[in-house]
DNA sequence: CCTTCATTTCGAATTATATTGAATTGAAGG
DNA sequence: CCTTCAATTCAATATAATTCGAAATGAAGG
């Protein structure tokens, strides 16, 4: 993780429609969406979704499987976790709140 | 936490300055930094970097205190991990990959 | 008080992002 | 093949974000 993929990330996830969008895949978990699906809860025009869909996985927050003729999509949990990782990497260590690197406020999280 | 909040922490985030000064935060733990610190360590006039912390203040995600003449910034730990609880919530609900509301893969951030 | 210094607010210009309809691609099925 | 359907790319427009200099604020100290 860097800077840009970080921003790449926040980026995508911070918009009405691809946060509800990704949020909505969290729920579905392995199961995934159809891009029509997602379109239709959101009330959005095909062509915006698809605009949004690809922020999230150019970010590598979703990944994409063409299942006959329609496209499923799916949350990668990897990946938030490794933003997350990053947002919080070296926590404190001006004022030295552990012994390792990583803080302890990162790891209650 | 709602969408609300969670867009403008996540906007905040997704900005190459305002990442950077948040991360810095992050590091610096409960010591803080002061503004004119932070605009130093950017390189970016003392408006520009106003800017930012105001976006990153009203999100919630740092805090400002008052010391002489200077005003101390710190990060808000509670802020991220409330954010990140909100992208996580009812992981995996669709599929029930556990008994619990909370996914496995939210409980190992 | 009057000056100094750290920071913020304001105004204006530049740059980036979001939206949609229309046209295109890519996969299935008659 | 030719049609159908799901989804994407393209082009144009509307909206929002970023930047900095100049002016204003607010707290300390002489």
């Amino acid at each position: 993780m860097n800077d840009e993929t970080a921003i790449a990330s926040l980026s995508a996830l911070a918009q009405d429609h691809r946060l509800s969008a990704y949020r909505r895949l969290v729920r579905a978990g392995k199961t995934g969406l159809s891009a029509g699906a997602i379109a239709e809860a959101l009330g959005i025009a095909p062509s915006s979704l698809s605009f949004h869909l690809a922020q999230l996985s150019q970010a590598g927050l979703v990944t994409q499987e063409r299942q006959h003729r329609t496209l499923i999509y799916r949350a990668d949990f990897g990946a938030i976790r490794a933003l997350v990782g990053f947002l919080l990497e070296n926590c404190c260590e001006a004022d030295g709140c552990g012994a390792s690197a990583t803080c302890e406020l990162e790891q209650t999280l």
